[in-house]
DNA sequence: GTCTATAATCGGATAGAC
DNA sequence: GTCTATCCGATTATAGAC
């Protein structure tokens, strides 16, 4: 049964806006995305955008419903076999990124973070209490290597996804998978934050690498 | 003896010019630093830029000149002791982003490559020529592991430097060298590109570390 | 709810005087 | 070499009609 109240007209509308929005601002940034733009990617006039969301920042804020939500997705990747955080971390960041739905508020955050003081406050404070203040609680290990591993996760996003740097763009999953998901586990194992260049002594990575895998 | 031609005043102008260029462009990027702003810092009427340099474009590639020659760096850093590479690398690296002039370059090119796809060009083909052609070369290992590295060392000053990141913007050089030179040497160690995700046998990598390190 | 009209700025770039 | 004047376009945002 259909309750009286807003007619159907308004909600389509809203959402196509918020969804020309995503796109808008994945693409070219906050700066560069233009509320006439997105307005005529919706299908309706610029006024109308104003209407609904008042100003441009707040149409932004509104348009950036992540696809996920941390206090769900953190604990899951915590969670499970203690030798394989690193992959579990390595492979839900790639699923985010490469179900194209998923990408476009990550590629917005990057796009916009570098040239806009609120937006990089935005992505300032969901990574120290989405991200750095779940993590290092929950593993004892410092924020500051949890800050590593964002680093780089980020960096990978910004150089495949962003520059698209050939290497990175060709790369298949597994490939990236078998080489980010070590630099993770390294980050999040405990006891090796206090370890100055261990490769410095002794055999080295290397070794010990070839040596356990033969 | 002092040739007739271009007079004193002409060059000092250039140069005020391109560093005020330098500096706007940094703290704003490409498209947020406009050429009546870096104009009116250097003093001089907007029209005398594009007499100067023709268009903004052009501008901004002037203004880009690197304070390294990678051709002179890369080398250096590759060559002394073997386990020792990957501090070398994120020492030098740091050294370049610490020193408050040589930091507006690639400040620059961070807050541009986003949203800018001339400049994301430029950034890319610096990385694959300047870079990752040198380096997988030298040190015989794939390219898509010395971009890995470079996404690291990317995202580091990304959240470093560009969004301030608390944990990040309070480590100190040393911590920073501690924790980021074995990533640096993961990556350039050949032989270990092959290795899928070696965490998950045996004692992994922190009881290796624990039992090297005491 | 959706539009027109418009305010109020600001942008890059050029022509041409001096 | 440096400036004034100006073209031409784009931007966010608002007031108010329908």
């Amino acid at each position: 049964m259909a309750q009286a109240g807003r007619r159907p007209g308004q909600t389509e509308t809203r959402e196509e806006i918020l969804e020309a929005a995503r796109r808008r601002f994945a693409e070219q940034g906050y700066d560069g995305a233009t509320v006439r733009a997105i307005a005529a990617d919706a299908g309706v006039n610029a006024a109308l955008l104003h209407h609904f969301f008042g100003t441009k920042q707040q149409l932004f804020a509104a348009s950036m419903n992540l696809p996920v939500d941390p206090g769900e997705l953190v604990p899951r990747i915590l969670e499970g076999p203690e030798a394989e955080i690193g992959e579990r971390l390595v492979r839900a960041f790639l699923g985010l990124w490469e179900a194209p739905d998923g990408r476009a508020p990550f590629l917005a955050m990057i796009r916009s973070a570098t040239t806009n003081e609120q937006v990089a406050t935005m992505m300032r404070q969901f990574l120290e209490r989405a991200v750095l203040a779940r993590v290092a609680e929950a593993r004892g290990v410092p924020k500051v290597r949890v800050a590593g591993i964002a680093a780089q996760m980020i960096g990978f996003a910004l150089l495949r996804y962003v520059i698209g740097l050939p290497p990175l763009v060709n790369a298949s999953e597994e490939e990236i998978v078998g080489m980010l998901a070590p630099v993770a586990q390294y980050y999040l194992t405990p006891g090796t934050e206090k370890v100055r260049l261990p490769m410095h002594q002794e055999g080295g990575l290397a070794r010990h690498w070839s040596e356990t895998t033969g």
